[in-house]
RNA sequence: GGCGCGGUGGCGGAGUGGCUACGCAGAGGCCUGCAAAGCCUUGAACACCGGUUCGAUUCCGGUCCGCGCCUCCA
């Protein structure tokens, strides 16, 4: 059995992972609010959690890992998207979800088991919300419910804030609504113009909060094994997540472990969509390979600070085309079962240790280059495979991965023209007249072509 | 002010109380008609100051610098 170490924010600790039932894993994320596209931070909690999920299946098997990632379809931003360009809420949410299942794909990530909607889940949430307000831990005020958040002992276990210490921070709303500064919303009235549903307190909306407790319980119960999303959920969102939960629920624990990725900068600073320097994945996905965008991700560890480069993005090209280049001289070779790398594994398994996994990548694909025998080569294709796999890459044909025009730099020629200018030369090459052969691979250069010649074939990539 | 993260060779980026990260780039070599790809060899680092220790980049304390969070954020 494999040994599975995970850092838990609540405890600040690695530790090794038991699920609380090994035949269902329940992990939780928190999904996109959808109203614009995904720039490539939201993609970061993404994949490292698709590779967590992945690692989690290959562990307890596919089918006893729940994935859950929801997708928060009412909200303020998408109300002001709306009265931005007039579309109609139903129009962005519908079409932004589309257009994140799609960028997602194409990153090489794995549909969760479940996507539930905010908007498909306000009774759950009106539940929740009353159970909160009999048992003393939220009241209504002028049409708001709010969670008291002096009524929770514990509150700030996760992000070691105190209640004290926030209300000093400043930055702290005092609605006239709220008992306590530091108390949030659960739900607030909508107005004619708004998004609404009808509840005990009048026609209103959930809070921010409440859709993630009421989810995760439908899904996964009260308590489950992971949650999971970017450092900047864990104060407010987490937090409070886990005050509503841990109160309605009548349990101590609400996950048992807590994870959280890095930030994402780019030129030095956070990217966010409120600072307005975000690159989408769409735009990106313009220049470069979903595999490429993906392994620029995966080689920095999840909880360090990723500065997003176009560097990073020429490494991570460099990275994949040694794969693949390795993969494609045996391309016809037929793969050995598939065979995990124990020193992948080992890595993968020590708090998704990508970098030092990417690193045994690399050492598997020398093995193979230097491989004599076929047993030897299929076995190391095996491994190559499988641990591409498990990262959600080197799934494409090696032979295509060279050959895909580049979006950056377009060719001219079609494969066929290439394919009679190789032909030219090796007739050239056969007389000896390497002025003539030597002046067709300048010429192919020029388009963007650069040939590889080995004993029995001349190869050719576009760059 | 509180909470938290980080400072590693030209660059990216792991890790470890004593020994090679790895990748990119550089140098030399093998292979090649020449290249390309691949292979081999190679130089180069652990912010600063103390402490613990036979020995610290790694542990402890302090200093400096950078960054994030403290109710919009993945």
């Amino acid at each position: 059995m494999i040994v599975l170490k995970l850092y838990n924010t609540k405890t600040r600790e690695k530790r090794i992972f038991h699920p609380i039932n090994e035949s269902s894993v329940g992990m939780y994320v928190c999904g996109p609010t959808v109203y614009d596209y995904s720039h490539i931070g939201n993609a970061r909690p993404v994949i490292i959690f698709d590779v967590l999920y992945r690692l989690l299946r290959k562990v307890y098997g596919e089918e006893n890992v729940n994935y859950v990632r929801n997708i928060t379809d009412v909200d303020d931003k998408i109300i002001a998207a709306h009265q931005d360009s007039g579309e109609d809420i139903d129009v962005i949410t519908s079409r932004t979800i589309k257009a994140f299942r799609s960028d997602m794909r194409d990153l090489g990530n794995l549909e969760p088991s479940i996507e539930p909607k905010a908007t498909d889940h306000i009774p759950q949430m009106i539940k929740m919300i009353e159970k909160l307000i009999s048992i003393g831990n939220a009241y209504q005020e002028q049409e708001h419910v709010c969670f008291n958040v002096p009524s929770m002992v514990n509150y700030g276990s996760l992000s070691k804030l105190n209640r004290e210490e926030l209300i000093v921070g400043a930055r702290v709303d005092i609605a006239p609504y709220k008992r306590d500064p530091a108390d949030f919303i659960l739900w607030k009235p909508s107005s004619s113009d708004q998004p609404g549903w009808n509840s005990p307190w009048g026609r209103g909306r959930p809070g921010w909060h409440i859709e993630c407790s009421a989810m995760s319980n439908e899904y996964l119960g009260a308590t489950f094994d992971i949650h999971g999303g970017g450092q900047d959920l864990i104060f407010p969102h987490h937090e409070n997540e886990i005050a509503q939960s841990c109160c309605a629920n009548g349990e101590d624990t609400f996950a048992q472990i807590w994870m959280h990725n890095g930030y994402l900068m780019v030129d030095g600073e956070k990217m966010s969509k409120s600072l307005g320097n975000f690159i989408t994945v769409r735009d990106l996905l313009h220049s470069y390979h979903g595999e490429t965008i993906r392994l620029c991700m995966l080689m920095t560890h999840y909880r360090q600070p990723l500065n997003w480069t176009s560097n990073g993005l020429a490494q991570a090209k460099s990275s994949l085309d040694s794969f693949y280049g390795a993969l494609r001289q045996i391309n016809d070779l037929p793969q050995f079962a598939d065979e995990l790398s124990e020193d992948f594994m080992a890595a993968l398994s020590d708090d998704i240790n990508t970098p030092e996994a990417l690193k045994v990548l690399h050492e598997l694909s020398r093995d193979l280059n230097k491989a004599k025998t076929e047993k030897a080569k299929a076995r190391l294709k095996g491994k190559i495979l499988s641990a591409g796999k498990l990262l959600g890459i080197l799934k494409c044909d090696p032979d295509n991965w060279f050959k895909s025009v580049s979006p950056n730099l377009k060719s001219d020629l079609s494969d066929d023209q290439i394919h009679s200018l190789i032909l030219a030369r090796n007739n050239a090459r056969d007389d000896k007249n390497f002025v003539l052969s030597d002046k067709i691979r300048d010429e192919l250069l020029q388009s963007g072509i650069v040939l590889e010649d080995s004993k029995s074939i001349t190869r050719w990539k576009r760059v």
